[in-house]
DNA sequence: GTTGAGCGTT
């Protein structure tokens, strides 16, 4: 994460204190490239942080050094955490570090970079011919919004190679004449069901619809946020709760093999996503499900769309190995993937949630997931493994992985079973899970589509 | 009031 080497974040900040305040104080200990101050979305109240780029990463060791009293208060400067370290930390493990290495974002190579911070002003040309500098430029596209015609701030710039897009993004920052853009790469929009990310996010499509938990999840799915478990639904775990779950089934396109391209998901929740992929990826198409991944994890960290670290790497082809073994122990393929946790627990798991080995223990040990696992050896159709709960609830779900996947229409059993861990929870809750019934099938039509 | 926006068109 380059991108993140000169941030620093801004805690405690006044509801008065702006960007240009930020950057005028901030401007004394070097060249502040950004400045922004987070507000919240509908209210447009500043929500007490900010977060300051500099052009020369050494600005920050000298900000460190100092108090700061801005607009009357002491504010509290700190290196920014890239999306993955907070998770991190916020999990308490604050050793895990990043491990995807070199493979982050590899493997969402789209020639076309998204960018951002766009001013008003910037024509089509302006903005070709700054890029042009970089390679071949294909296409060139600045958003308007529908309605008001408004520019929104954003583009699209089309390379005809990836040397011109990794060389454009070697550097986060642009400067066209003066102003600052930020380039990254763009999310692949019509990659598939889960492909756009974004588009998830809203999830709530069918998701939504199908389930009527799922909202708790927050429209935006990629925010790592939600893993403070801001969405604890009633009595569920915070896991348990549906709207998560959902998720991840509805994209699985079972039926193909597919399915799993989950973009969003994948991407969004680290745990989540993508480990829901993975355990459920169909059991007889190993590998399907994770195709789509990266694309999704692309949206995790703002900051560095690249990376796929969740992305389905490491779950890949590892949950459904790692799954029976139950022991199968800490190595098995998914877990060393990514596991920001590193937590055992995936191993475990098998199926490789990173999400709950790291946040809560509890999920790490669950049997559930062991079951699962179970499961998932089973062969799909099996139902009946599921025993808890899923299986009364319908006759076909059975497995959870399995006949999830096998076959959309039978599941709804499925997810529940998956996800709650503690039998005697299962019952009931599922019920209203069939949600996932729905969403997935949802899926697989529009898989459908595509063929 | 303390960790994150924006992702399309044809």
């Amino acid at each position: 994460m380059d991108s993140d080497q000169g941030k620093l974040f801004i805690g405690g900040i006044s509801w008065e204190t702006s960007e240009e305040k930020l950057k005028d104080y901030f401007g004394q200990y070097g060249d502040v490239l950004q400045t922004v101050v987070m507000r919240d979305k509908i209210s447009g109240k500043p929500r007490g942080f900010g977060f300051v780029v500099f052009s020369d990463p050494d600005a920050l060791d000298r900000v460190l050094q100092h108090r700061h009293v801005i607009d009357g208060r002491t504010v509290e400067a700190k290196r920014a955490l890239s999306r993955e370290e907070q998770q991190v930390s916020r999990a308490g493990n604050p050793s895990a570090g990043r491990s995807f290495g070199g493979g982050g974002g590899g493997n969402t190579r789209t020639k076309k970079i998204f960018v951002g911070g766009l001013p008003a002003t910037l024509t089509e040309d302006a903005f070709r011919q700054y890029f042009e500098s970089y390679g071949n430029v294909t296409d060139v596209v600045i958003m308007f919004d529908q309605q008001t015609n408004r520019p929104r701030g954003f583009g699209f710039i089309s390379f005809d190679s990836e040397d011109a897009v990794d060389r454009v993004l070697h550097k986060t920052f642009h400067d066209l004449n003066g102003k600052q853009v930020e380039v990254k790469r763009a999310l692949p929009k019509d990659a598939n069901p889960g492909g756009g990310g974004r588009s998830m996010g809203g999830g709530a499509g069918g998701y939504g619809s199908s389930s009527g938990n799922s909202n708790s999840y927050e429209s935006r799915m990629d925010s790592s946020r939600y893993i403070q478990s801001q969405n604890t639904g009633g009595g569920f775990p915070p896991y348990g709760s549906s709207g998560y779950n959902a998720a991840g089934y509805a994209y699985g396109p079972t039926n193909n093999g597919m399915g799993y391209s989950y973009g969003s998901y994948g991407g969004a929740n680290p745990g989540y996503g993508g480990p829901a992929a993975a355990a459920y990826g169909n059991p007889n198409v190993p590998n399907a499900g994770y195709g789509g991944g990266p694309a999704g994890a692309s949206r995790n960290a703002w900051t560095a769309q690249g990376s796929s670290a969740y992305g389905n790497v490491g779950y890949g082809s590892a949950p459904w190995g790692a799954s029976n073994a139950s022991g199968g122990g800490p190595g098995s393929g998914a877990a060393a993937g990514h596991s920001p946790s590193g937590s055992a627990g995936y191993g475990n798991q098998s199926y490789g949630f990173a999400g709950y080995g790291t946040n809560d223990g509890a999920y790490g040990n669950q049997g559930a997931y062991g079951a699962p696992g179970g499961r998932a050896g089973s062969i799909p159709n099996s139902n009946a493994s599921v025993g808890n709960g899923a299986g009364d609830l319908q006759a076909g779900a059975g497995g959870y992985m399995g006949s999830g996947y096998g076959d959309a229409a039978g599941n709804s059993g499925y997810v529940n079973a998956g996800w709650r861990s503690d039998p005697s929870q299962v019952s009931g809750n599922y019920g209203g899970q069939a949600g996932y019934g729905g969403g997935y099938g949802g899926a697989s039509t529009r898989q459908a589509q595509q063929q």
